[in-house]
DNA sequence: CTACGCCGCTCAATCGATGTAGCAAAAAAT
DNA sequence: ATTTTTTGCTACATCGATTGAGCGGCGTAG
């Protein structure tokens, strides 16, 4: 056990032979339990100084193939480039650090090959936990990790065969929808029909926003017009596209927008600026998802806000209590004005 | 080695159980040099087929254990919510993954300690190479990867004992700062002293983004006002404290404004929306940073994308050849009006 | 004076994959 | 027919940390 200072790690191997004690003495030192395995707090004391003089660092490799706990937990998220997944990442991280678990997040760019192969990686690195954030098939990755003992559950999108924790999308998108047609009325006399961009129509929480839409519309005794329902996918040039189409066939555009996210909504406001359609009367817009300069752009642009930590928080109570069940948790989103506070943090461990 | 079939995982001791093999055989096959270790095609596919059929995933702890390089390449970033981060996490991602590393990301919340911990922590996971992005303290954390044999290197804030990949910010900021005051000129028949706000005065970029800030006004002919340059840190309410305190001892608020990142942006946006001081003429702003929807906001104000691409072709031109050279690589910025092209993505592998 | 227990530690097996060394059988060379 | 080479595989040590079992020595009770 004869190492070159520079080029080799320092072991417990090491350690034990500077202080002249055994590798068990030195592994029980440092990782907590020396008490229990009756080591003498002089030995404690030498081989804690001996370990920090030789910025000696526990090889996690080693750790991990014995003990029978990863203590890691995996994430896999569409994209980093909007505040909703940012937001996420960052939650999470922090929650899994307070737990003692360490947090592996990869992103797979809406990718569902991606998605499969990074889920197997994680595996590969004994993930305990894979929180599955906007899969697009999020059953394939949990029936890969039951295969490999791991837990999965499911975030932004929900599965049928693992826990999901989604935004409550009916009732946000109602609320939303209501809020777009009072402003319609507040500024233009009545209300009208709204157009509907951004999604795939395929996914739950586009169908789920495209029911709260209509319940709105109805209650509010206007007619959808369903050749205003697009829902042309999240990128912001499909939503260009969109509206590109839609001007070239029809005269009149809808007086209001609601607008499916802040990718989307980007290229909306690419499209209104570039087209010139709605030179001097912009159009009203609602947005469900949140970001800081898309609230300062219009005069009063609606967005929903997700309720992140409100999300994160329940994730981590299924993590904690490590129940079973496959329930569908749906969290309400919050409504907020754009000069005005801030979402609430997530609960701290007590 | 008899295992259940739920709970455990399975090894290559069970697939070689059950191709009555040896564990040799079934590790050579996976790992794809069986050819060079005469394994007969038979047997190859026979091991394959089966590890196929009982879902088999490596374990990777037990294989790095062995093996002397990880493959392994750590990122710290400071935040994820904006898009200078979120674009420079994702492109980092899958340029490893084009290489076969595996990455592993840290937000540390400009948290000090916490980037000390998340390096350490790192280590221990055998990182080959950590990229510190905007550390607060670089050549610390270049130091204790040095003396756990591991490489290390900065990202968007130099440090002087590692290679170091930032945004050229001298430059990047005269030419802004020369737009800014063009601008005014165009807007309000002449180029006015600007304001500087955000960032810290302690740290390189903002040093050298004042520098070129003070170049403009230089050749310009027009004098700096030092009581404008306000460098009180990159969180927005710090900026609008900033400017709060700006506006209760002067009357007369400057004309344009040098932002010195979309973080502040935010800040100085709701400052001025909620102070309702420049109501009716807007101040002339440009920000070094690009966010789409901040590009969106104002009828013209100028943005300096860094270019994350071109900075990451940089780091992994490094990773790649593994030179020991410390050099201090300057990437210049770009500037892009807010309804034209993208970046140009990184470069892939030969 | 023996017996029992506690203290403080060490030994050695183990986790799963890897790779070197080596072995038996078949094929090729002499 | 014997030697050499090649083929196709197996045995075993190894990576570093963990942990159950166990072992001397000392103190104390009987």
């Amino acid at each position: 056990m004869n190492r070159d200072k520079q080029t080799k790690k320092t072991t417990i191997y090491d350690l034990a032979a500077l202080a002249g004690t055994s590798a068990s003495a030195v592994s029980a030192v440092l990782n907590g339990n020396w008490k229990k395995r009756r080591i003498s707090s002089q030995l404690a004391d030498k081989i804690t100084r001996l370990a920090e003089e030789q910025g000696y660092a526990i090889n996690m490799q080693a750790s991990l193939l014995r003990r029978e706990k990863s203590k890691i937990i995996g994430m896999i998220v569409p994209k980093y480039d909007n505040r909703y997944f940012g937001s996420i990442v960052e939650t999470f991280e922090s929650m899994a650090r307070e737990r003692g678990l360490f947090p592996i997040i990869t992103c797979t760019r809406r990718d569902p090959e991606l998605e499969i192969e990074a889920a197997r990686t994680m595996l590969s690195y004994q993930v305990e936990w894979l929180v599955a954030t906007g899969a697009t098939d999020p059953d394939r990755i949990t029936d890969i990790c039951t295969a490999s003992g791991a837990r999965s559950l499911n975030l932004d999108l929900p599965g049928s065969r693992a826990p999901s924790v989604i935004s409550d999308n009916f009732a946000g998108a109602r609320e939303l929808t209501r809020r777009i047609l009072a402003n319609c009325e507040r500024k233009l006399g009545k209300a009208s029909p709204l157009l509907f961009i951004g999604g795939r129509g395929s996914d739950h929480n586009t169908a789920e926003r495209v029911r709260g839409f209509r319940a709105a519309h109805a209650e509010a005794g206007v007619e959808v017009d369903e050749s205003h329902i697009l829902t042309c996918g999240y990128a912001p040039e499909k939503a260009e596209n969109a509206l590109d189409a839609l001007a070239s066939r029809e005269g009149h555009l809808p007086a209001g927008m609601f607008v499916n996210s802040t990718i989307s909504l980007e290229g909306v406001m690419r499209w209104i600026r570039r087209s010139g359609r709605y030179d001097g009367r912009p159009p009203i817009i609602g947005c469900f998802d949140w970001d800081p300069f898309a609230a300062l752009l219009g005069d009063d642009i609606e967005m929903v806000r997700q309720d992140v930590p409100g999300m994160l928080n329940a994730v981590f109570d299924i993590i904690d209590r490590g129940s079973s069940q496959t329930p569908l948790i749906e969290v309400p989103p919050v409504f907020m004005g754009s000069l005005t506070g801030r979402l609430p943090q997530h609960k701290p461990l007590p």
